[in-house]
DNA sequence: TCCATTTTCTTGATCGTTTCAGATCACCCG
DNA sequence: CGGGTGATCTGAAACGATCAAGAAAATGGA
């Protein structure tokens, strides 16, 4: 039909496509991305040219630049990626934010955090509509860096920063319905596995002074719910020992359990800050030849899939794990992200790792 | 200093930065991007204003467009993003996957692939600088399109592409030592919890038809492995009832297991592709008041994190989950993709879920 | 037949970088 | 003193698309 169609090159800009069919540069633009400028026919024969140039369609890159859109969103993890990825919660995150983004035919763009300065660099070259900040602590280098971007940024569980729209957990309340729970089954020596105060990892049962300075907004949170239900029965926080664990690891859960059970009061009551440190407690009683909930009880946080098949079956706080990825997503993606902070709910789900103090 | 710095106005180009401390556009950016080229006065003169007017950088649509590089590299399941998150496998190849990228800082973009349009429109629009393809059966339309784009590809546990790299595990020898190793123990009654077939979804046992037609090179080849060990001890893969379960979910291989126990000849020992597959054999076992392995054998594949942990431990093939990530991106990365495949080793883990036949 | 309207296609500007090929300048050496 | 040599800095040309505005062609109504 057209002289110049030549088959044999490969076309790899529209120009060539639009030159290949004998049409504008705009026109085969067009054929890609509003159907409804031109002829039916004519777009048939740009896409089928395309097809036999092996055209791929329009540079990704180039319509980004000039639409400033990417049709993707960013995901800062507060922890190094495979780090992340070994955490159910992380994992329950990432589905909820993929749940979404699969709906709006968006993609997820897994930034590289490995240290500050990676982390900065990774968001400063990041081609994304907006960032979602997972557990992003207090006083973080990159948050600033991100707010440069002045894109749409949504955190979860994170440093609350003026301004930018948030979602997280009742923490509070979850830890408090913990606590009074093993306080109403008559536990009085109890013990806490607590999650990373601080960015600085720690492994050992805090000072005063350590307590004072609390990086992560979900861990203060939940020791201030734990006090809060002890203050009601008359016990002081601040008498309970509180082991800080780092990372989130059961190995480390465990031999903190045996330090605690080791000691001159060892803990009837454990809370632990997570459904991993309470596997580690269990693990440390088992060690000892202690049954739970007989000898020990045991009241994890979370709710990870795990926590109901195991067995003990975990009593634990659920938090909706997957909701939270799922409403930070729906916020950042609406079309004005609005300005609002969502506070879900936790619940106390009692299972077999709870029981009666021993000696009641 | 210079009359034109205006700390109130946003700098949003290089110009406007360039502008602001009176030097050229050029000078800016190498600011930014080489170091060398510029004295270190001026540098930080550059770096402090862009600092000061809020500069947040090089856009990087910008510069993808100008440097065709992007910084990260795409991710295509031949699963669903949400369904994909929920299986063990997937999430160990992302953890591997993950590292690599974390120590390169290169970026790793989750595609969604809600449906093929929805995929092929998502492959043309993504800004990375190759394609990993995981899980993709035989005669996705996605895989001509991600060729299209003529990015370095690596396929992970898909159909095999020529000329395009590929990781995979060997299927057919782990398979065989898992049938193998059934039959040692003396079953000779035994059937077979099978992934995945054909890309349309399928609940129960698979005519002939059907086995002869397989999308996915991982079921078929674990089925070769299979028939291998049991054509060695003279019996015949044909005559095996290979119950298909779709999306390696533990509730489907529970009930194929019951159907399967409920037969006229139950099975003795059960050949499960995957270790959710086993898990969901033990479930159905236990219902029926059956012992394992006292009263039936169960092999299971993967070796996902919970195998060893779950009670009864599973008898497994473990192949290198982490490890196809970490082979996968290093294979991407690297300068020139070589074009060469590479096949990672699989084998028998025994643990409890195997033991002789009953009966001898 | 002719003007108004709609459909269809084109022109030219623009998005914000990087990079190549100089330009400028001081400096050093013979 | 003249020219070679680095060290710094600049100008202009891409990179490959989209979009607003306008031209050309087709359509319709009186």
């Amino acid at each position: 039909m057209h002289a110049d169609e030549k088959p044999c090159e490969r076309a790899r800009t529209l120009d060539d496509l639009a030159k290949a069919v004998g049409v504008s540069r705009t026109t085969a633009s067009n054929a890609f991305n509003r159907p409804e400028q031109l002829s039916a026919e004519l777009r048939g024969r740009i896409l089928r040219t395309a097809e036999a140039l092996g055209y791929p369609g329009p540079n990704p890159m180039a319509r980004m630049l000039r639409t400033g859109r990417t049709g993707s969103i960013g995901l800062l993890f507060g922890d190094t990626l495979p780090y992340a990825l070994d955490d159910d919660t992380s994992i329950a995150l990432l589905k909820g934010l993929a749940r979404v983004c699969e709906k709006r035919r968006s993609g997820l763009l897994l930034l590289p955090v490995m240290d500050d300065a990676a982390a900065a660099q990774a968001v400063r070259a990041a081609a994304v509509d907006g960032f979602i900040l997972y557990c992003l602590p207090d006083g973080s280098p990159v948050v600033p860096q991100v707010l440069e971007r002045r894109l749409p940024v949504v955190t979860v569980d994170s440093v609350s920063v003026e301004g930018v729209p948030s979602i997280s957990i009742d923490d509070l309340a979850g830890a408090q319905q913990a606590a009074a729970h093993l306080l109403e089954l008559g536990h009085r020596r109890l013990a806490i596995l607590s999650l990373d105060l601080q960015t600085e990892e720690h492994f050992g049962v805090v000072t005063r002074q350590r307590r004072s300075e609390i990086h992560y907004r979900p861990t203060a949170l939940r020791l201030e719910g734990y006090g809060a239900a002890m203050r009601e029965k008359g016990l002081d926080l601040r008498r309970v020992p509180v082991f800080e664990c780092p990372g989130n690891s059961e190995e480390h859960a465990r031999r903190a359990t045996l330090e605690l059970l080791a000691g001159r009061t060892p803990p009837t009551g454990i809370l632990a800050m997570s459904d991993r440190f309470a596997i580690g407690a269990f693990q440390a009683a088992s060690q000892l030849g202690l049954q739970v909930p007989r000898d020990l009880s045991v009241v994890g946080f979370d709710d990870i899939p795990l926590a109901a098949r195991f067995r003990p079956a975990l009593t634990t706080v659920r938090q909706p794990l997957v909701e939270k990825g799922v409403a930070a997503a729906e916020m950042l993606l609406k079309k004005r992200t609005p300005a609002i902070s969502r506070v879900l709910e936790t619940r106390l789900i009692q299972r077999e790792s709870t029981g009666p103090a021993p000696g009641r």
